[in-house]
DNA sequence: GATGAATGAGCATTCATTCAT
DNA sequence: CATGAATGAATGCTCATTCAT
């Protein structure tokens, strides 16, 4: 997965490299999309020149495969932080929830996402990273939900499996609102966000099975 | 938007021609994607040649525009459904909640919405059909929610948009759920989604404020 | 040269057809140029099919080549103005100077001609006929200038030659001018085209001779 | 105008190559013409991939402009020359006269401007242009014929404009002579436009104004 | 290590021409 | 006689990738 190909004498020097072209190409595929953005461009934002990009990348397939390994890191620091944070689960959640609005309403980043996701459907080592990342980020969720400080801690599997993808759903589905409907604010999306984000963090109540 | 362009003797002939291309670009879209899907093989696709194409549709973008039309047309005829069935809101809502999930579930269909999306990030055409789209459909959904049959007939503007996006942002997740996590059934989303959508179609209990 | 291919009935037609093409044919090419007017255009400019217009020219080149065979028959006609006027050949060229004048400087018709000439210098037919119009119409010329009515008339070939390529060169240079500096008039033109004219019609002064 | 575009290391390389290319793109330009060569070829000739090409020219047309630059330039170094002369204008223009007529009788060159008139007539970037230069040139001859060395320093601005028209007219005419009658010799057009050239530079006598 | 000159396959689109009806 | 649906080769141009220096 991580530089295979090319012999480098200062491993140090590659990795300084690697990030200075991950982070020109993370901020060319921001403003101009993946396939909006050219090589070219992002050799000139990395500050070196096209050509030596390939010294460190197979291709600029693996520019974006680099960045999901990158942008996996980031949520499990995120998950991370859940997991330190004391008091129960359904607290630290919903406290959290205004930085998860923030984060999935954030066009910048949610134009790679969504290019990231349309790669995914044709690119199998793409759809494969997203997978991983997403089994990953399902198991860190689900450990927070069975933990004593949950609520949920004595459900049904299925049932925690369903809550965690309807949350994730819900929370990543927000990038495609801002998409279409670039007006609506973070504050008017907590107004409804947080009590179905309560719901299903907390036992359902008994009525709802009649439904 | 639509046929404007050249003289044709039979309008059947005409319409059955677009259809003709408008399937087969949709099946070169889901498989290739937009840009990766060329006119050529588009043409073979629907059994003619690339240039034929151009009497029927003014370039590779006016097929998709008209594919994002014929999407809202359909999106229109569930509206349509909604509002003429009997029956207090709330109940047909999540009466057809597992038909909502089912055609947001289906990969077929949303991965075209992906292309769509990507391409409307970059390509203002698009977007605005996008953008309309979805500005009419927030606008049914809200005529719904505040008739009548509706329970949330006397609430704020503002906390029914947040409802409405929350509502279309967790069934719009739905599909990228299920690309990152094929093995994820209709059933088990349906567990923890008909709570949530229960909760957003429903007045917040009084001390969900105090969260 | 003439509708050779394909067999008619009714003679008629074929030459009402004929000419109804060449019409929305010159027309076309006017605004649009040799190159830019299309096929489709010409057809519609017709009122006939596309297709219809193969059964009277074999091509676009053919429709081309039958335009410049009418330009031949116009110039004839105006030589046997000339003719046919009565009084000595200086006064009648410089009296229908101003026609002259007028048709070079037509842009209409000169963009035909741009094209015509453009396209002689690498279609063989186009360059045979339009160098066997020209071969005809110095012919004319120099009939009419040694002629008794002439002032020229026992001139050597050779400067015969000379002057009427010169009064040509002149003549048809005046839509390169009109061309690249649209706001030249008639009139101003004829101030000095006079003159000139006037000395390429009559013996040159013997001190001409010395420069 | 002179390429803006992209980064290139060594400028000396960089005018070679536009060189390499613009020999190339007038030799296919004359043979086959501005829309008759394609790109392909036009690499094909400079021994280079159509590609790269773009890295020295935004476009066909931009080449095209060169060229007309380069003429551009040719012609003011003309006029410069006439200037820097000592002596009247009258025997300066009439000394030069068989290099002009050498000039535009040169098909090879000609042909080029053949169609870059024709392009003028669609294009209205080479039309600009080509107006430009147009401009100048007559601007150049003005300055040439109100000069002290000038027989007609003191004629009014129309008759001076009508002469400059005149003999520019004369003297591009000539290529289409050449053109159409390929056997015309350089002797021979100038015993004819000696004469007619010494009367467009000379006060006209006073009963030209009779006729 | 680093450059950028060079490649060439690939793209959407146009249009003269053909031919079944 | 007449149509216009259909073709397909050709066009200008882009861009990820390679490689001599």
């Amino acid at each position: 997965m991580t530089h295979k190909s090319k012999r480098h004498a200062d491993p140090a020097l590659v990795e300084a490299r690697r990030t200075q072209v991950l982070d020109a190409a993370a901020d060319c595929f921001r403003r101009k999309g993946y396939h909006g953005a050219g090589m070219a461009e992002i050799a000139r934002t990395a500050g070196m020149s096209a050509g030596h990009i390939y010294n460190y990348f197979e291709s600029k397939e693996a520019i974006i495969e680099s960045i999901i390994e990158q942008d996996m890191q980031e949520m499990f620091s995120i998950f991370q932080e859940f997991e330190e944070q004391p008091g129960d689960i359904l607290t630290i959640l919903l406290g959290s929830l205004h930085k998860g609005v923030q984060r999935h309403m954030d066009t910048g980043a949610c134009v790679i996402d969504l290019d990231m996701m349309a790669e995914a459907a044709r690119n199998n080592k793409v759809a494969t990273l997203l997978h991983e990342a997403d089994t990953q980020a399902r198991d860190r969720m689900r450990q927070l939900l069975i933990s004593d400080r949950s609520l949920l801690k004595s459900h049904s599997e299925q049932e925690l499996d369903s809550r965690i993808n309807v949350i994730f759903s819900m929370m990543a589905g927000l990038f495609l609102r801002k998409m279409l409907y670039p007006e609506l604010t973070e504050e008017t999306v907590l107004i409804a966000l947080r009590p179905a984000m309560k719901t299903l963090l907390m036992p359902f109540e008994v009525h709802d099975e009649v439904l």
